[in-house]
DNA sequence: TTGTATGCGTTATCAT
DNA sequence: ATGATAACGCATACAA
């Protein structure tokens, strides 16, 4: 049923060959005009369709890009995926989505990929023999291939924030694996680093193990959980900083629920801007991570790679911003709490 | 530097022939287990991986689904495609996700398409010679090739659940095109249908243009602003139900600003049952569109098609459900708003 | 039992 | 200028 290049030719009269020449625009010499119309005349009329397939096995590549994240439901991966689908079409790619990098990791069903996360979760160690791909994470150096942005800076420009809004009583909400400590310590030395370069009195910083590092709703019950135990230990404080929007969303609801108001009592700053950010309440201030605009810069550099142009990407380090909304306000002068 | 299947077949010194029936396990005799072992051997050592273009290409399936939705940031579009991806992986198919119809809608790149949106939207006639699809969207009846749900229901159960609490003056915050007034008619329908079985003594139902029916932040304002110049006219009302969660988010704004209790003094439920539904103050109640499971239910239907087993499907209609959370309360006694 | 040969739809390299 | 023809890597019908 499928009309092949061969069902052209014998319609006008030429060889495949040619129809393919002149299809492709890839004539080396001038051939006749007629000849020309001739061919795309029967083409129209066919409906001709060239088989991706069978080009891309010939040519080696089949104009499509995976694009890897380990959850689909990830806000930074839901951010990308926008971005990535709409820059990859503009440069006549698909794309493969997959939470299995098995799925997008060989070279023929993709010619690259984009995965959402460290270089080293996708070495050429275990997937021997795979494709180019690029990276889009957070990292505190700019690193080959990698499109990333400093988790330490974010971190330090919550905090920032915060202090210059004159809080003194600060409580990170971080979230350490039991063995792997190392999870989000940029974070932990960026808040650390905003610490000491103020005056602020008190630096409090409180860590809770989080026994499912993806679950989000586990997250959200562990912001919850912390600050309402700190509430309940008469702990003084006027700003928090999570370290990401479900436990800042946590901490929102137990300050709530003690009637604790925000941001007039207290600051809550959130981390990864992500869309539930926006509709909390009260919106909440969050760290701005540049995943969208990686994800553009990835799919740019990895389809500049594979379509043989120059390629002198060693990777670079994006800024991440503060998108401030009302859930962060002055300090309040001391009262009781 | 891709190994094939004639490398595997020299250095196990057989024929590619036998390699590929060894490999792919459709012997039609017994071979001897030293030559499978042998061919496995030699397959493993030279991490042989089929190439799936060659595959695809003789055998005329490549084993990948495409999905489709006009808008990527579609809160329907993000609840299926995790469902969607994890679904077809386990069948061993792959997803080419795409918001243009072009790059899923022709066969050979794409064996399938499962479509968020209304059949004649992929009409034969629009993409002749497509592959077979299958559709997920909102429908009345059973369609061919559908998986569906019904918005008439959907809202029936959102109008009757505030009347159930004793609500008995409730806005309807409907959305209509200038022209096109039957955009979401089907819960014009269902919020008269469960006011006509309820002795209600106020039926209020306010509807107002929206320019772009896409654009999540206009449907906010809208909700926003409708509300607010309700509640400027000194209407009365105690409950709201709305087209979306946007709209229903815009609303709750709308309400805190003018001081009005969610849901002491006015119960609002939201449609489509978002994430940023869950996270808004109060969580929002909110009808659930069963997008998730109906992309399954898609996926299962398309692949049985594919893989020639009998198929018999001839569209569904999938129940719709309530997710009651804070934002919904009995009525309060008639008091001055 | 297993090797050989053909075809899938293109592109690209030759001759002509 | 254009027509054969050889790959591309694999599956498979057919021959041996």
């Amino acid at each position: 049923v499928a009309v092949t290049l061969s069902d052209v030719a014998r319609k006008s009269g030429v060889s495949v060959g040619t129809v393919s020449r002149v299809l492709n625009g890839k004539m080396v010499s001038p051939i006749p005009a007629d000849t020309i119309a001739r061919i795309r005349r029967a083409a129209e009329d066919l409906h001709y369709r060239p088989n991706p397939l069978a080009r891309a096995l010939v040519t080696g590549k089949s104009q499509t890009l995976g694009l890897f994240s380990r959850e689909l439901t990830d806000p930074h991966f839901l951010q990308m995926l926008e971005a990535v689908e709409s820059k990859a079409r503009e440069l006549g790619y698909h794309l493969i989505v997959s939470s299995s990098l098995e799925g997008v990791s060989r070279k023929g069903r993709v010619d690259g990929t984009i995965v959402l996360g460290e270089p080293h979760c996708f070495a050429e160690e275990s997937i021997p023999g795979r494709q180019p791909a690029i990276y889009v994470f957070h990292s505190e150096a700019i690193e080959q291939d990698m499109v990333a942005w400093s988790d330490e800076e974010g971190m330090c420009l919550a905090t920032t924030h915060l202090l210059e809004q004159g809080h003194k009583h600060v409580i990170a909400l971080f979230c350490y694996g039991e063995e792997k400590a190392t999870v989000s310590y940029p974070k932990v030395q960026g808040f650390r680093r905003a610490l000491a370069n103020s005056n602020a009195t008190v630096r409090e910083c409180w860590e809770a193990p989080c026994p499912n590092q993806y679950s989000q709703s586990q997250q959200y019950e562990n912001g919850y959980r912390n600050i309402r135990r700190l509430l309940a230990e008469g702990v003084y404080f006027t700003g928090i900083v999570a370290r990401n929007d479900f436990i800042a969303l946590g901490a929102l609801c137990a300050l709530r629920e003690a009637g604790v108001n925000v941001p007039q009592d207290v600051s809550v700053v959130g981390y990864t801007d992500s869309i539930q950010a926006a509709c909390a309440d009260p919106p909440l201030t969050s760290v701005r991570t540049p995943i969208a605009p990686a994800g553009e810069i990835a799919v740019e550099q990895l389809v500049r790679r594979l379509d043989g142009l120059r390629y002198d990407f060693s990777g670079v380090l994006l800024p991440t911003s503060l998108s401030v909304r009302q859930s962060t306000a002055p300090a309040p002068q001391r009262t009781a709490l």
